[in-house]
DNA sequence: CGAGGGACCTGGTTGC
DNA sequence: TGCAACCAGGTCCCTC
């Protein structure tokens, strides 16, 4: 399940390989694969990326004019290949100079890429809603504690909501609570401007460290070379239902907040 | 408006 | 062995 972490290793390595690349053709698989709303494909062909950005769970694929947004939710990949390949699932390709092509494969088809004007970008509503960077430096808890004002929400629920802060999925949520020693139950209106700062800092040490790993590859997630991340070594926590705890060696628990299964440390996270 | 739950999807696992 | 039920979860949408 690509996460921040995940999403920003894949465009770290797409920034090393695509810029400077014609887009040679477009070949779409599956219609809703790829949205373009205006009717902007002609024009992409014979176009060259220019830079690729992360916002979020986003990717931003930019050429000189226009932009493509992806987003994989929970299956989709972005694979660079430099040589024929069979690729199961494939949605949509993106060919380049021959033989390279970049394969947006997606097993469950909630993933997809948007083309859009660059100069439209910002009029995304998607993006619009979105919260800020964790690893920016000019986050601060403020963002944590503010959201979580008046909201009777878990506090777990609250760090899913990408208008609190972008990037933060079902994996790191569980990751950064334990980390910062907090009850993924608690009401989030319950949050304290030390507790939020712990969080927010957690969250900046697990997404920093999953990156280095090159991200968490619990199931499904490949990088853009079709590697696995390495971080799921390092999990505290997630998927980890029954086993001892990392720190104090009691059974780990997992309840159900807001749809979504959530392991946590009843004895560390208080 | 906030809270909660369903819908969208397919593959792997579980249970009979 | 076969097959149905269930589970995984990011985001949107609907209802209360």
């Amino acid at each position: 399940m690509p996460e921040l972490p995940e999403v920003e290793v894949i465009c770290r390595q797409l920034n090393e390989v695509l810029p400077g690349q014609e887009i040679t053709g477009i070949k779409v698989h599956l219609a809703k694969a790829f949205a373009d709303p205006q009717g902007l494909l002609p024009e992409l062909i014979g176009t060259r990326f220019t830079e690729v950005q992360r916002r979020g769970k986003y990717l931003l694929l930019y050429t000189e004019r226009l932009v493509l947004v992806g987003h994989l939710r929970m299956t989709g990949a972005l694979l660079y290949r430099t040589h024929a390949a069979s690729i199961s699932h494939v949605r949509v390709e993106i060919r380049l100079a021959p033989p390279a092509v970049l394969y947006f494969k997606d097993v469950r088809t909630f993933g997809g890429l948007m083309l859009l004007r660059r100069a439209d970008l910002a009029m995304y509503p998607p993006l619009l809603k979105l919260g800020p960077e964790p690893l920016s430096p000019q986050t601060s808890e403020l963002a944590l504690y503010t959201a979580s004002r008046g909201r009777k929400v878990a506090l777990k629920t609250l760090l899913l909501d990408q208008r609190v802060i972008a990037g933060v999925g079902n994996i790191y949520a569980d990751e950064a609570l334990f980390l910062a020693g907090l009850r993924p139950k608690m009401r989030a209106d319950r949050l304290t401007r030390p507790k939020a700062r712990r969080l927010l800092a957690a969250l900046k040490t697990v997404f920093t460290q999953s990156i280095e790993d090159g991200g968490t590859s619990f199931r499904d997630y490949r990088d853009s070379a079709g590697k696995r991340g390495l971080h799921v070594q390092r999990l505290a926590v997630y998927g980890r239902k029954g086993l001892p705890c990392k720190r104090c060696q009691r059974p780990l628990q997992s309840i159900r907040l807001g749809g979504r299964t959530t392991v946590y440390c009843p004895h560390c996270q208080k």
